[in-house]
DNA sequence: ACGGCCACTGTATGCGTATGCACGACCAGG
DNA sequence: CCTGGTCGTGCATACGCATACAGTGGCCGT
């Protein structure tokens, strides 16, 4: 491995020396600076991440806490926000959140990654408070724990919701059915509320027997709707979580032989790529998936250079797309 | 941060005498070792990766090479591949390799990685090459370029093709079209070659206007099904590269109202789970991504540790499974 | 001409852990 | 009683980089 000590030797300068320069310190001549870069390139030397997370006490590593690696949902963030991370010359690594916050706080310390994002925090997880007494910058990200304030990179459902709410109803859908996030995530608590108060606006109630809960997955999807469809008296339409649960929910239709959108309307929200596919075709409410996941990136950065900066709290407009999964009920 | 020192103090020990304690050195007495882990445990101590890493020369992280964070495929790798990691106490990060393969490699040393796994390797790249002469452990995920030996996990496609086009042919297929992978991979070019030699038994030639070569993503199996089925004259079954190169396909079949199977028969080679949605029905061929994944995260590990080992290439087998786009040709 | 200041560079040290080596204690054998 | 060995522990140091601090030399002002 070649070191800044490999360097300063072919440069003629000391160890340090090579350290500012190559870090731009204003304190070294332009003349150094160049003899030092011509080395560090001829040697083709790069700063050692270990060495300098070792001597600085933090690295540049930032972790992405996610509980369900395979739901396609966290593609769309990964990738995005893993490209936005490298150009800021910082690195992703995955955590999933296993149980047990405690774990998640110490390997953050252990293994010193600068900060992380958090994209599957429940209401009542412990693991903000944790990492807010052990002084790890994090960032919220889609959900929020605002028990803990952090900055946050959000959606307003309000918009979109209302927009696609608009549409069912105006179709003449009175019996509606829902398969709603769980109640301990904002976002699903947050999207449940808007759609009852919406309906409300309506008249329209939810029925309980109507109504589901799950997580955000294709089986809750799935199931929900299997269980709403398969009675002598289903809803004529579905609201779902997310896409995600969208998707299961549609298949279970086409199971059960149950027409889209002619025998039940369904929607979604988020908006992923495979909602647009000409086999789903999926009504949903979209926002800006990508912006968000690099902006999360960014605020995280920026709160691990200055931790005392004032939180901030981005909030993502929704719009709603109608495509083909909602139309008028059976007469 | 609570250090070793720390836990030294207040176990009545030296610093070292707790790094060996803590690591189950035979040369310390089972008394201190219990004194040390008491006053571990008491001060809520973890052992500091960077420190370490910086010490022993490498880290505990492995690097997973890849191009495509976006594609399906790649989260159905990276879930059971991070937990089989995590479960032998490594991390995960995320490398996505842009361009040039220099970057790479220094990356990993210059991060201190302690191995890579390469999953999206093109047979001309010269990041094996790299690698090698920079003493980096790496393993071959899927995909290999065997003019650089190392360990390999890959998929031996010759019974699933087999019983695959067996099946087509067998319904009646004569006119055959694909849309096969890019030929500097080597899954794309062994796929073809397998679908040739089979085809070649039933004395079917693949015409040159039937055939197709792309990346393995949706758009890929979009465009290429779109100019293979778009004329007057198209294939009556397409064989695609992968799942997703066919789902891509199934949607473009949707979009020009081109019957799946009725009037085309399709199919795919990996049988993600999004395959076996209602909603698609993806006749393809079928092999255990998720024991591969944890294979090539233990090979790795494995390799690490004893870096003179011989080069393992495990090899899974694969299996047709016919679901619903493949039957007769129309008459 | 000399004090003082600025600009630059080197020296020394620290970050937390791992490890080669030396040392002391203790025991057995001669 | 001394020698040689073993066992357990501490000491010193290394890993690669960053940084506080201590110089060194030159230049300017008086």
């Amino acid at each position: 491995m070649i070191t800044s000590r490999d360097v300063a030797r072919l440069a003629g300068v000391s160890q340090p020396t090579v350290s500012r320069a190559l870090r731009d310190d204003p304190k070294v001549s332009e003349a150094t600076k160049q003899r030092v870069r011509e080395a560090a390139t001829a040697l083709g030397y790069a700063p050692n991440a270990i060495g300098r997370a070792l001597s600085v006490g933090r690295s540049t590593r930032v972790g992405l806490v996610v509980t369900d690696l395979e739901n396609q949902f966290y593609a769309h963030v990964i990738a995005p926000m893993h490209q936005e991370l490298e150009r800021l010359g910082h690195e992703l690594v995955l955590i999933t959140e296993s149980s047990e916050a405690a774990p998640v706080a110490e390997h953050v310390l252990a293994h010193g990654l600068c900060g992380v994002v958090l994209a599957t925090t429940t209401v009542d997880s412990v693991l903000p408070t944790r990492l807010r007494d052990r002084g790890v910058p994090f960032v919220y990200f889609n959900r929020t724990a605002l028990a803990v304030p952090a900055d946050s990179v959000t959606v307003d459902p309000e918009r979109g919701v209302r927009d696609l709410l608009a549409d069912v109803v105006g179709q003449g859908h009175r019996r509606i059915g829902a398969i709603f996030g769980p109640r301990n995530t904002s976002t699903g608590e947050q999207r449940e509320q808007v759609v009852r108060a919406v309906l409300d606006e309506y008249g329209i109630a939810l029925a309980h027997r109507d109504v589901r809960h799950g997580p955000f997955d294709f089986r809750a999807g799935h199931e929900g709707a299997h269980a709403l469809l398969d009675g002598d008296d289903p809803p004529t339409a579905v609201l779902c979580a997310n896409d995600v649960v969208a998707l299961g929910a549609l298949n279970a239709a086409a199971e059960l032989g149950v027409a889209v959108p002619g025998d039940v309307s369904v929607a979604g929200f988020d908006d992923l790529p495979t909602s647009s596919w000409a086999l789903v075709r999926l009504s949903t409410v979209a926002y800006d998936l990508d912006a968000m996941s690099r902006e999360a990136a960014r605020l995280l950065v920026r709160r691990v250079d200055d931790p005392h900066a004032e939180p901030v709290r981005a909030v993502y407009p929704t719009r709603y797309i109608a495509r083909a999964t909602v139309a008028a009920p059976r007469a």
